[in-house]
DNA sequence: CCAACTTAATTACTTTTCGTAAGTAAGTTT
DNA sequence: AAACTTACTTACGAAAAGTAATTAAGTTGG
């Protein structure tokens, strides 16, 4: 059972970006609309959970699903307003890895 | 196999945050040093998950443990300078949340 | 025209992680 | 002495993740 006093649009909030991969799909998407494949070595995700996780924030409506029906078709991934509005988020992740994160690996005793 | 191409201080910096509670973890410290059974309830956690992530996050130096020997004794977990320095980021999830993250079950079709 | 290739998935199966509940150890209160 | 509290740990079934193979739709090359 779930007691907890927090806010529940923040809470929400952060179930999203805790989901596994979320979080760097949505910061991949912050470099522009891409491709399947593309989002899908860039992070080094498997194709199952990539569509799995697309479909979420789809969902969500972080994200937008668009085909080009180009030949050959094209299917492209894009952040709606929604989406682009966690960049501030992801440049403080950024400041913050690069101040604090190391990537060594602890001494093991 | 990973094959990414991003900054491995964010990846390692993202899979902190996107490991499920460890952000809410942080954000309850956030308000102040608190024990085990307070964090406990206000999250919502469960004492085995908690008690596995204050590991993690001792490890990656975000979380101080600390001992006093009171009667009764009395365990107090805060934020080291490093967990403190997650207080922007959270600022920004906060905003981000009041903004856009709406609470409402989405219709079913 | 047909075999091989690409993209965007889906399915099948194994491993890992999660959630619930119960148990434990140390100390406290009644 | 019995019951309670805190800070955990253990056991176990359920859910999610990881890997790999498969599929569907379309494209290219011979």
């Amino acid at each position: 059972m779930n007691t907890s006093q927090l806010c529940p649009k923040f809470e929400k909030a952060m179930g999203i970006l805790s989901k596994r991969w979320t979080g760097l799909v949505i910061y991949q998407l912050l470099s522009g609309p891409q491709r399947f494949c593309t989002i899908e070595s860039s992070i080094g995700i498997s194709g199952r959970l990539l569509s799995d996780r697309l479909k979420h924030l789809e969902n969500e409506g972080i994200v937008k699903r668009e085909v080009f029906p180009e030949t050959p078709i094209r299917i492209e991934y894009s952040l709606t307003e929604k989406g682009l509005a966690l960049e501030p988020l992801m440049k403080e992740l950024e400041k913050w890895s690069q101040n604090w994160v190391d990537t060594e690996e602890p001494l093991q005793n």
